[in-house]
DNA sequence: AATGAATGAGGGTTCATTCAT
DNA sequence: CATGAATGAACCCTCATTCAT
């Protein structure tokens, strides 16, 4: 008789140490959107989990960690995005920058709870080195690939002495404005809206791909 | 009943009290410059004030009070450089839309305290409505100006099919985007760079208007 | 956020929820009758148990609720106090009677801590519903079966004329007072000689059933 | 020319020291009932007073020393008042005794307000030495008086193996239990009802004296 | 691995007292 | 004499962290 050794740990009674730690994440995420940075303790993070007090500083060992992972997944999962995005994307430049200004207003990616984790730590960024790296980090990498996009356009189309960087900055930038008033007033912005705004600049700025 | 008379008597200085609720508030910004908004405590805000610990319940009967006191402070200030902006500006809509781009880049209103205190709030704006009601309300403001603005600039010119509504709504965006680059990364963002962001835009989308 | 870790983790002991809330509901008591109720703060009490700052707030949420519980507690214990006298007592009024005039000035009834904490509520009971509610129950009751007891042994004797319930509230409010004299004035007051003062009203209103 | 000066310092915008003070200490009495000791705080005697904040360190130098001269104005007339009764009864021991029932019930002395200035005092007593001593030199005037009465009346009457000492402690503290419900219980307790369980002791103590 | 009672530093706030006006 | 802005110690309470279970 074989005793076939089980794939998945099948007896364990607790959850794997990755999986306790994304479902503390998500629970951070939550409580922020819904308390604000400010008021959420480690017993709201805890309560929102349904575990019990000690359980972050188990897993995470103080709550400044728990924040910054916090970020941090935020940070990848939107880069896993774009990435995706331009993966999903047809070949050609114009193509790629629709796919991504798609995946900026994509439900997971503007959904207002991580809107306000994303604007939470933006408001402790100056103060908070840490946090401003993770940020700034982002920023960067996203800027670059969307510089490049912008220099492939620009090459292909009579857009004499647009600079690329520039524009890429200024796509990047209004890009999170739109949040902005996702998060601050609902009532007058959508995601569909931010996307149309989004729209007459590239139709602006690349009159020959895109159109109003 | 617990005595406890002051020991000292130390320099008490008698201002009026719209001075001292100045004095706070502008100590108020700086604290939440400096350490951010979760750690700006009263003690904090009374040290930076060099006044004492019970000041600010006296002016102020609390802390979110200080704080709603001191976002109002900005929203006012903001609202009154681009009113000043567009009373010193010339006549035409070009040249009213450049001076609320400078206006928007200028020091005091870019001046990364300033910067703070408006991420640091907005980052609280989804579980707080006092804030949110504020920054929304701005937000309004601007955007009407702004939107009446580009439609005058679009009579002007042969912008077949363009949105003011949108464009404003973009140029708002993009200017809050550009913020917070110079608040999360300064080093790779100034505000003449802003401006020249902003620029590309507006001879983008208004070519007849504005040069690169 | 600001991270406080308790530098050192002393004795550490465990009880049950039920002997921790005893515990402080008695340092309480010794807290209020030592300091006055003005004067009894969280650490005063905290100190008193030998426990520390936070342990009031875990266990009772408030301090207003561990003066509640603390006079709901000394309530309780009085009511059973006369209860067990009357189990014990013999089974004419009489007597019944007489055991109540030993409960009332027993040592753990009119120990001088206990009566600290009656008076120090009823000082607060006009401007506290709550305290005032709790000390009137206690009033109602005892004048109840005080009043019963009366009737019978009213009923038993040539007593023409006499109101039990105005002998009953009578003789409750003697107590009470003697209860102050031993508060304040302990150097002439003693357990004994209230006993005394008391008999000499039985005497007076029911000669048949006692004397001097 | 004469000029004649004034009998009592017209021109005086101001109060004089001693009107000052009584209004203070008028106005701690009414704080006290309204609002209970431990809540009666400097801005709120004041406040009632209509007067500003500094004013009572002005006149008493300390919340202590105003909380001391409030005990004791209550005392004063206290004993005032048992002192007019008794000059304004007549000649014999029942008919003084009886002026003592009604003063002690009347409109003045049970008005709730400075019961609560009573009882809020005696639940201090114990851990407030001077308090105490205030407290007891009115118990003990009080006292000697009714003792003098109940032994005159003793002298007068069949009433043999009466101690005239005991009689009078127990008639105080009945005085002061039945005070104590008119404060806790008012629902259940009047002026009215707490002088005939007086009467009923002491028609039970002195039937020849008094009738039920 | 997980719990939750316990800790204690630090938070916002109150308030007796002082003093320039 | 009177005011009320200012002070700062001490209050009640919160909460990140620890650790016996």
């Amino acid at each position: 008789m074989v005793v076939s050794p089980p794939k998945t740990a099948p007896g364990r009674r607790t959850a794997s140490k990755a999986e306790r730690r994304l479902q503390l994440i998500k629970a951070t995420i939550r409580s922020i959107a819904k308390r604000g940075l400010s008021e959420t303790t480690m017993a709201a993070v805890a309560g929102e989990a349904r575990l019990s007090q000690g359980i972050i500083n188990l897993h995470f060992q103080s709550k400044e960690r728990l924040l910054i992972e916090t970020l941090r997944y935020v940070a990848d999962e939107y880069r896993a995005t774009w990435e995706k995005a331009l993966q999903g994307a047809g070949n050609s430049n114009a193509e790629r920058l629709e796919a991504l200004v798609y995946a900026d207003f994509s439900k997971p990616v503007c959904d207002r709870n991580k809107l306000s984790v994303w604007f939470a730590f933006w408001g402790e960024s100056k103060s908070r080195p840490t946090y401003r790296k993770i940020c700034a980090e982002r920023d960067r990498e996203y800027d670059e690939m969307l510089t490049d996009l912008c220099a492939g356009l620009i090459a292909e189309g009579p857009y004499p002495g647009v600079d690329p960087a520039l524009v890429a900055t200024g796509l990047a930038s209004m890009s999170e404005g739109l949040w902005l008033d996702l998060l601050v007033d609902p009532d007058s912005m959508s995601p569909e809206k931010a996307m149309r705004v989004y729209q007459v600049y590239l139709a602006g700025m690349f009159p020959k791909h895109f159109a109003y």
